[in-house]
RNA sequence: GGCGACGUAGCCAAGUGGUAAGGCAGAGGACUGCAAAUCCUCUAUUCCCCGGUUCGAAUCCGGGCGUCGCCUCCA
């Protein structure tokens, strides 16, 4: 099945013909660790994750890297406020952004830190002055974005009308508002490092240029992250690297909508943000990636506290139909819904229809347990909503009917007093369970159990 | 001002030429010792508005209105 995803770059719609046959290899900007994440930005790493997944499925080698930005104005600023290291600060939130990560199922993934490229930043940038794209200035580089022909291919900004209206940085070194520094003069010896340009710290895009190059090669396959990166940050990497390479760094470019609130992107400088630990209070991990999947990666999503509690009882619906199959059956080597979900994942990635393949699916295997239907069709089911809810990661955790002698007994002994019609007893049993945090439900195979 | 998205039921959200997926919420019914779960039916004759193309449009074209993003080191 051949696998087609939307390109930013050429606007279309365009079939995954990987640069190595049978592997993939993605870059995703990853954040900038000044401070702890909000579910926005996890709303990036869970799309990009969940590709990852569906094309490990669909039999790729994947090299995916996410990178950590731990170099910038605000991690410097806030570094100096606490009057501590850089590496202490972005330690910290590298950490924190791990844990985050961690509970929402972010796959195994390489994670370069900026400040571990500085060298190579600089072999970088020396070469784009050979090649007359960049010059000094001032301790400064800047890269010349006149020298780059190409440049608004990514944004399809008209280069006349770039400048209409924009606020430029007011920086002397500039030979041109448009230029963006490769290198920043930094006098501070605990914010810089050594170069030919005297102390000085790395421009905002060139470690993705660098540590994309080095990890994946030129070109590389996919190139993720944020619509709100696409200018100038995205536009940026392309020119600093094309000259380089002699060819645009990724061949398709991928970008995923805001997630909004009230109607607005949710961004920090609107302190309307919601960070992940305290959803994650609220909300299943699982609960949380389906919400951020209900709608498709390029449209905004209203990140809403009704979205999430839709969710959370969307993820209900997935719990109970699995509680009810594994206690008549076992998956099954054929998967039912399972070839119409991936087909929807494979026309650009398009996770809102998969979704409601999964749940057509389990009304399906609903209906055939009410009709009582035979071990192999309900494992079929089972297969199916297994498989889909794993490529998502949104399988429940709390659906192992694991043993338990005293649960058991209790049980038993419910089970026992409702054959004698003694629901008086029984009903005293199923509280002493409601006690031990266990539900019972009875059904015409029996009682079975689970822990609420 | 420029560039780019988007506007589908009470809410969330698919569908990009062939007669409106799915989830949540709500109403009614079935099942049921209780409870839970589940199933069935109903809830948009219609897809922001106005024109146009077509045998046929939510889907294409033109115009309007509205919302959002980028043009600021924001995923």
């Amino acid at each position: 099945m051949s696998i087609r995803v939307h390109n930013t770059q050429s606007g279309e719609l365009e079939t995954l013909t990987p640069v190595h046959p049978g592997e993939v290899r993605i870059y995703v900007c990853g954040p900038t660790v000044y401070d702890e994440l909000h579910i926005g930005n996890f709303r990036c790493f869970v799309i990009f994750d969940t590709l990852a997944r569906f094309l490990r499925q669909s039999g790729y080698q994947v090299t995916k890297v996410q990178n950590f930005t731990d170099v910038d104005d605000r991690t410097i600023a806030s570094a100096k406020a606490e009057g501590i290291s850089l590496r202490q600060l972005t330690d910290r939130y590298i950490d924190l952004y791990h844990r985050d990560a961690a509970r929402l199922g972010i796959g195994e993934q390489i994670e370069p830190r900026a400040t571990d490229y500085v060298p190579e930043m600089i072999v970088h940038i020396e070469q784009l002055i050979a090649l007359g794209h960049a010059y000094a200035a001032d301790g400064s580089v800047y890269f010349s974005v006149r020298s780059f022909a190409g440049y608004g291919q990514l944004s399809h900004q008209p280069a006349d009308e770039r400048q209409a209206g924009t606020r430029v940085e007011l920086d002397p070194g500039k030979q041109a508002p448009e230029d963006f520094a490769l290198w920043k003069h930094e006098p501070d010896p605990n914010f810089s490092w050594p170069s030919p340009w005297g102390p000085g710290r790395p421009g905002w895009h060139i470690e993705c240029s660098v540590m994309s190059a080095h990890h994946l090669g030129v070109p590389f396959d996919i190139h993720g992250g944020g619509v709100d990166l696409l200018f100038p940050h995205h536009e940026n990497e392309i020119a600093q690297s094309t000259p380089l390479a002699h060819e645009s760094p990724a061949r398709i470019w991928m970008h995923n909508g805001m997630l909004t609130m009230s109607g607005e992107k949710m961004s920090k400088s609107l302190k309307n943000t919601f960070r992940v630990s305290d959803l994650l209070d609220r909300y299943a991990p699982e609960a949380i990636r389906l919400f951020l999947l209900s709608a498709h990666y390029r449209s905004p999503l209203a990140a809403e506290l009704e979205g999430l509690d839709q969710a959370k009882a969307a993820l209900r619906r997935i719990e109970n139909v699995l509680r009810r199959l594994r206690h008549v059956t076992v998956p099954t080597e054929q998967k039912e819904g399972w070839d119409r979900f991936l087909a929807c994942l494979a026309d650009d990635f398009n996770t809102a229809e998969a979704q409601g393949v999964l749940f057509e699916t389990v009304r399906g295997a609903n209906t055939a347990l009410d009709h009582g239907a035979k071990a192999p069709a309900l494992g079929r089911y089972l297969a199916g909503i297994e498989a889909m809810t794993e490529l998502l990661g949104v399988t429940p955790q709390n659906t192992e009917l694991n043993a338990d002698d005293e649960i058991a007994l209790l049980v038993a002994a419910r089970e026992s007093a409702r054959q004698g019609r003694d629901f008086a007893l029984a009903d005293q049993f199923r509280q002493q369970l409601k006690e031990l945090g266990v539900v019972v439900e009875d059904t015409s195979q029996g009682s079975r159990w689970y822990r609420a």
